[in-house]
This record gives structure tokens, C-alpha cells and sequence, in this order.
DNA sequence: GGCAATGGTAAGTGAGTACTTACTTTACCC
DNA sequence: GGGTAAAGTAAGTACTCACTTACCATTGCC
């Protein structure tokens, strides 16, 4: 297999593995054995094990297939349609949490175990989302749609339900016993209690 | 030092590390040093590792001041203040992690390493504050002062803004960057933004 | 004073741990 | 088809891990 193949394909598994277990909880033995490959050729692509761990958390965070919020909520936003706007933003994070659990995972590992690569992540991403929603909370208020409120306060909120949905259906309770509903009906009801919690009424 | 004493000192001690640096990432060897004692010591107090760890999750989870919600709310529900109710409940949580972040640091700990007591946490609490808010948002929806939803979507919107809120405070953004609230306001416009989401106007 | 119970430790043990070294195999190029 | 660079490995190394053993020191009780 070539070089960048296999560099790939560990990285993959490193993911899996590290989602799973953490950085600690993770021995470079067991990441070869699933490559199928020796611990020397693990070491040959990564220095260290921190360098895989580094580069898997940039892997995801980067390269894959992210969900891009400002691409997902850009036309609504145009169109001032409030309801499609963070209805959209909900379902898309909702539907990556859901078939990229792993995602969240390595998200708190990371942060619990204070990787420089999490604060990174928080940095650039998140705050990228409370200025991009935020300003459109802003917008909106000015149009008089919207209740006179810090608009972080709403963007925390909002992303507290989604986010915390999330959690609770990947980590706590995948069974689904305590609340049992599909993203899109989430995304729908959490939309409209926002939205009703911060509409300006008639 | 009497063995209540010492077993109770070690129990401390490895709450602080644990909360730190999780199952995997503390060593004895580090528990004993931070407590003082030879590591024989806590093997004494302790057969195994886990059973020090579960030690100190049932010592959080069950012992330690825990904020009792029923306890808090009670009150208020009884006049059927939903204000009063809400933001209570809020305040109390968010006071509780502020000034013990060990504790959320644990919880997400033992439930990413799959930990049984963390399961155990999740079913007996977290259900129990659901049964028990539920409960109150069906009476006030008979009342017909709250709009027709399912309660359990409620609860978890709340539960959501609130925990995330402190997660975000402990784990991601202690300094504030994005939001820089007292627990006081934040358990105010939280609450705000719920009722008048969930309120059928007049 | 004898002596048992309790609080305490120094110095291990074997099984991992991340990481290395010295070596073999494969693929490709002129 | 010989040379060579990359892909691959078996067998280490030095060290750390959870846990044990064999032994001291203090206390209180008869």
C-alpha cells in the first residue's frame, strides 16, 4: 500500500479508536493491530502519538466534511425567513452530530483532556458561529422582528438545545427514553420556541 | 490520621484528579503523593482503582450537597409562579457547577469511558428531573397557560440552555469571551425566553 | 509488660507502555 | 535484471502501571 494510503487509513482508524477510548485510553499497539500493520510502520507516518492524536483532531475539524453554517443558512438569511434560518442550522447540526457521533466525542475528549487543538477548535469555529448568528440576530432586531436582548444570549441558548440534544441522543441516552422525536421535528420545535421566545409580537 | 479520616482525604484527593484527568489519564502513584501517603496506603482503603473510582462518583453523586431540584422548585410551584419556577431551577444549577466544576468534568468523564455508575447518574437523576418538570409543564398546560407540546421537548430545551451554558463556562470559554453573564441574568433571560416561547398569549 | 489491632511504608512484581533498532520484502526504473 | 528507495516487520529498550509483600511503629487494653 502507498504511503499516503496507508497514512490515511491510519488516521481512520486512529479516529475510531481515539473517539472511542480518548487519548489515554488508546495504546498505539491496539491502532496498529486494527490497520493491520506493525507499531513500527504507525511510528514511521506519526513521530509520536500526540502528533496522530494532533492530526486526527485536524483531520476532523478540517479536511472532513464539515457542516458549514453559513453555506446551510445563507439564502434563508437573505430572505429574512427567521423560521428557515435556525430550523436549517438545527437539522444540519443535528444530522452531523447523528451519523458522525464520533465528532462530538473527540470534541470533549479533547477539551477535558485540555488538547490545544480544542481551544483551537472553539476558537475558530464556534466563534465564527456566535458572530455569524449573531449579527443576524442583530439585523433582525433592528428591523423591530426581534426583542432587544444580548444576541449571544440567544445563540447560546440556541445552540444549548441542539447541542445538548445531541449529547443526550450520542452519549446518555441513545435509546431514546427520554425524548424520542426525529432532527427534523426538533429542529422544528426548538426553532419554534426560539423564535417565539424572541419574536417582537404584533 | 484515623481510617474514616484518611479513606475520606484520599476520596477527596482523587476527586480533584480524576475530575482533572479521567480514569485513565490518573495514576495511584499521583493520588497517593497528592494525599500524602504511600500508595500501599490507598490500597488499603481501596481494593482496585475502580473501586476508588467508583467510590468517589457514588461520594459526587449521591453524598456530596447536591442541588435537589424538587427541593428548590417546590415552593414556587405550589403558586403556580413559572417564573419563580424556572429561573430557580436555573440559578441552582448554574451555582452548583460554577462552584463545583468537578463535578461536570466527572459526569463527562465516566460517560465517555462508559462507565456504569455514569449510567447509573443519568437514570436516576437526569429522569427524575424530567418526570418531575414534565410534570409541572402538563399541569400548566391544562391550565391552558402553556401551548400544547410534547413536555419532554420542553425539558430538554431548558435542560439544554442551562447545561450547555455551564459547560461552556467550565470547559470551553472560562474567561468569558462570548458570553460574559452573571448566573443570575443568564437564569433570567433564559427563563424569559422559555416562558414567553411556551405561553399562550392572550 | 505483653500483645493484638491499626496506621503506615520501602521495595518489589509482572504486565503493559511509547518508541527504536536492525533487518527483510516489495515495487519500480533505467 | 541489478540497484535502490520505500513499505514493512520482529524483537527489542527503558520505563511506568496497578497492585503486592514483608516488614515497622504506635496505640490501647488486660
Amino acid at each position: 500500500m502507498a504511503g499516503q494510503e496507508r497514512r490515511l487509513q491510519i488516521v481512520r482508524v486512529a479516529v475510531s479508536l481515539f473517539s472511542q477510548k480518548g487519548f489515554q485510553g488508546t495504546t498505539t499497539k491496539e491502532i496498529a493491530l486494527a490497520a493491520g500493520v506493525s507499531e513500527a510502520m504507525v511510528f514511521r507516518h506519526f513521530a509520536t502519538k500526540q502528533e496522530l492524536y494532533s492530526a486526527i483532531l485536524d483531520h476532523k475539524a478540517c479536511a472532513s466534511g464539515r457542516f458549514d453554517p453559513a453555506e446551510t443558512a445563507a439564502d434563508p438569511m437573505e430572505r429574512k425567513d427567521d423560521r428557515a434560518v435556525f430550523e436549517s442550522l438545527a437539522l444540519g447540526a443535528l444530522n452531523h452530530h447523528e451519523h458522525d457521533p464520533q465528532f462530538q466525542r473527540l470534541l470533549l475528549y479533547s477539551a477535558l483532556e485540555k488538547h490545544e487543538l480544542a481551544q483551537m477548535f472553539f476558537d475558530q469555529i464556534v466563534r465564527h458561529v456566535y458572530d455569524f448568528l449573531g449579527n443576524y440576530i442583530r439585523e433582525r432586531q433592528q428591523d423591530g422582528a426581534f426583542i432587544e436582548i444580548d444576541p449571544a444570549i440567544v445563540v447560546r441558548c440556541f445552540i444549548g438545545m441542539v447541542m445538548h440534544h445531541s449529547l443526550n441522543n450520542n452519549l446518555w441516552d441513545p435509546d431514546r427514553r427520554l425524548l424520542n422525536i426525529s432532527n427534523e421535528n426538533a429542529a422544528k420545535h426548538f426553532t419554534e420556541i426560539l423564535l417565539k421566545g424572541i419574536t417582537v409580537e404584533q
